[in-house]
Order: structure tokens, then C-alpha cells, then sequence
DNA sequence: CATAACACGTGATGC
DNA sequence: TGCATCACGTGTTAT
């Protein structure tokens, strides 16, 4: 405790010593107090000091200013309202998201069979998709397990295996499908995905030897429950 | 993982307080130092100008804190990293309504067909989609458009109609495929989308007249075109 | 020990 | 003239 009075009386008396001499050096142009200064070596790290917290404020700036540029109606150009404003609009886009999860489940009973297909574009970008499932989470368990109605692994040619999976379409049926075959690491030469009086029909050929047939199938399965069952100790 | 958010938590407080502490006792050393002072009125003015910079810190500094705390998934407590996730975070929320709603406008276009009546769901939907056309048009530019290599429109059967298209395999290709056939509202009864060496087949069928073939070709280039031009005038 | 991040006081500027 | 905001250089602290 004494210790930090010390200190601060240091720091207090030092503080009016430096804005003295700062005031000096700036009216009258005076020899560098550096070069008269014992150690050299503390200028310098003070000026590094200087540049790097003249780099530090710069960023902090600039990343405002990236902000404004985000959030559309920013009424004024401080720097408080900045942030209230970036602040206000997450919270209205929160609200907006839940209205729009609601009437998006309100309504996908009736979406059409090419609605199933856009989600593959969460396939594409894991980012968004994590995203979007945290979001899903968080508003209540919107996505159904995958409903195998059949699954058949053949081998075709010398080192083809096709792969022949039905299930019934739901909600993002499709997605987690594409997932499925994603985590597998498989040799694929192409995929089909066709949805038909409310089930998905895919079909997938791969290359292989026949003797992985088996395996594939049981890899598939746990693949598929572990999707299912997040919880179950088989997923990763 | 806990321990090092409790740990940078009780850091974070425990700095705040720090300075917090080392703030009043300024205070009492100013007040100290002003009752010495020859000038009075500058020295209060000094005074009132140190205690109005000082809340003006603390509100942003506390802003700041409750961007912490409405957006998810912070790495570092820095404040420019604060910022600098708030950023992504909005960016990544755009993405989300930019797709989510397009997923709902479909539907609801869908379903303005059966349900002619319901003009009060139009009028609730119309005060959401003002404000998503303003992160639209923030947005502006789109990913790479659709090169169609061949498109085929043939009639079998009575009341049957085939459509054949092959395109390239781009970015985000077989979601606009997605969109052009979901804007149409067509009355299909399969599709069928194949990913082969770099290129997208996508097979439809659907319920129509022989009449209705060459205007219904007419109908996909037109979509397609307008979404590879947003700015086109047949964009609606 | 060097680096980075912070709050601080202060002068300058626009309203 | 006040009042609010800003950028700056600095000492301190924790990593």
C-alpha cells in the first residue's frame, strides 16, 4: 500500500516535470532534452512507445469508422453514439432474427421442394452454418433427425461403390446429408441429390475397393446417428 | 475455458478499479494543488474540463463493455478486437437476413396464391422487408453469375413438362438455381439437382401445357438473367 | 526485459 | 464565452 502511495506521488510530481518541459520544448524550440538526457535508451523505448500508441489509437479510430460503415443511421459521428448505435442495431437485428425463425418455422410446412436444396449453400460455408445452427439452438430444436428409409451400399465396376440412401424430407434433411458424406472423407465422383413426394432420394459414387463396402455402410450409419444424437459418445 | 474468461474478467475489473482509484486520488491531489493556485478560474475550468473528460472515458469505455456483452463468441477483450468482432458479428447477422429472407419472401409469394385475402400478412411483411432492402442494397454486389451451357425445355406426356439445365459449378450456383425456379411459381412434381466434374445438371418436372413450353423457357433466361443483373430492369 | 494495452491529463478545435 | 469531442504523449501494469 505504501508502496502505491509512493508511487503516486512519483507519478504526480513527474507528470507536472513533463508537461513543464513539454510546454518548453514547444514554445521555444529548445536542444533535444534526449541528447542531454543520461540514458539514452529510455527516449528511445519512449518514443516506440509513442509510435506504437499513435498505431494503437489509429487502429481503434479506423475500426470505428469500419462500424459506422456497417450499421446503416448513425445519427451522430461520435464516437459514444458510434458504438450506442452499433449497439442498438445488433439488438434490433436480434429481435428481427427471432421474429423471422418463427414465421419461417410458421411456414415451412409449406415450403417448396427447392427450398430443401438452398440449404445445401450452408454445405458450402461452415461459418454461416455454424452460425445459423447456434442461432436455430438457441431459438428451440427447429431441425428434425435424419429418417433413414433406406440405405444401400453396392459395388459396381472394379473400384466403384454406390451408395443409395432414402429418407423422409424435413427440415434440413439436406444439409446435414451433405455433412454426413463431408465428414467421411470419401473419393467422390459424383453426387445426385433428388427430392420426390416428400422424401429424398441420394445417390452417391464413389471410388473404392469392395472390400470397404461393409465398413462404409457401418461408417455411414454412425455418421448418421451420431448426426441424430449429438450426445451419444460416438460423435467426435 | 471458464477459468480464462473468469480470469480476464476479474482482470478487466480489477484494472477498472485501479484506474478508478488512481482517478480520485487526482482529484484530491488537484484540489489540493487548486486552493494553491494563483489564477482560480483556470485552474476550475482545468478541473471541470479533467471531470467531463473523464465521464466522457467512462461512458465509452463502459459502451464498449455492453458490446461485449451483445455479441457472442468474443476472442480477445482487447477494444479494438471488441470492435473488430462486433463488425463481423453484424456482418455475419446480414448475411443470415439477407438469406433467411429471401427464404421467406418465397415462401410467402407462395402462399399469396392460395390465401388472396390475406392482405394483412402482406402489409406485416412489407414493414419487415424495408428495412432488410436498405442491408440489401448495403450489401450490393453479388457472387459470380450462372453460365448456362445448355437449357432445354421438351413436353412428354399430356400435362407433363421437362426442363433440362447444365451450368458450370460455381459459387452459390445451385442456390440461385434455387431461386429462379422458386420465383416461377411453378407446380413441380420432382427435381433433381447432379454435381459432376465441375459442372450442374438440374432436372425438373413439372405440371403444364404444351402451350406454355417456349414461354416458360422464356421465363427461366429471364429469371436467370435478372439474377445474374440485379440492376437490370427486369428485376423487379 | 520488452511489448501491448490502458487510463490519465492537457491543449486544440468546432459549436 | 462555455461546452463537448478529439488526438496526443506519458506512466503504469500485466503478460
Amino acid at each position: 500500500m505504501a508502496d502505491i502511495d509512493v508511487a503516486y506521488k512519483y507519478y504526480w510530481e513527474n507528470m507536472f516535470l513533463q508537461t513543464e518541459q513539454l510546454a518548453s520544448y514547444f514554445d521555444e524550440s529548445f536542444s533535444f532534452h534526449d541528447s542531454n538526457s543520461p540514458d539514452g535508451a529510455q527516449s528511445s523505448a519512449a518514443s516506440k512507445n509513442i509510435e506504437s500508441e499513435r498505431k494503437r489509437r489509429k487502429k481503434l479510430t479506423e475500426r470505428l469508422h469500419a462500424v459506422r460503415a456497417v450499421v446503416p443511421n448513425i445519427s451522430k459521428m461520435d464516437k459514444a453514439s458510434i458504438i450506442k448505435d452499433a449497439i442498438d442495431y445488433i439488438q434490433e437485428l436480434h429481435n428481427q432474427e427471432r421474429v423471422i425463425q418463427a414465421e419461417i418455422s410458421e411456414l415451412e410446412s409449406k415450403r417448396s421442394i427447392f427450398l430443401d436444396f438452398d440449404e445445401e449453400r450452408s454445405c458450402n460455408s461452415k461459418s454461416k452454418r455454424s452460425r445459423f445452427e447456434q442461432t436455430c439452438d438457441s431459438v428451440g430444436s427447429r431441425s428434425s433427425p435424419i429418417e433413414v428409409l433406406e440405405l444401400r451400399v453396392s459395388h459396381i465396376g472394379q473400384k466403384t461403390i454406390v451408395v443409395s440412401l432414402a429418407c423422409s424430407k424435413r427440415t434440413d434433411t439436406i444439409v446435414k446429408i451433405c455433412e454426413v458424406f463431408e465428414s467421411l472423407n470419401l473419393k467422390i465422383i459424383t453426387a445426385n441429390i433428388t427430392a420426390f413426394s416428400g422424401r429424398l432420394l441420394n445417390t452417391v459414387f464413389l471410388e473404392a475397393n469392395e472390400e470397404e463396402k461393409d465398413v462404409l455402410k457401418i461408417k455411414i450409419q454412425t455418421a448418421i446417428a451420431a448426426l441424430n444424437d449429438p450426445d451419444s459418445p460416438t460423435s467426435v
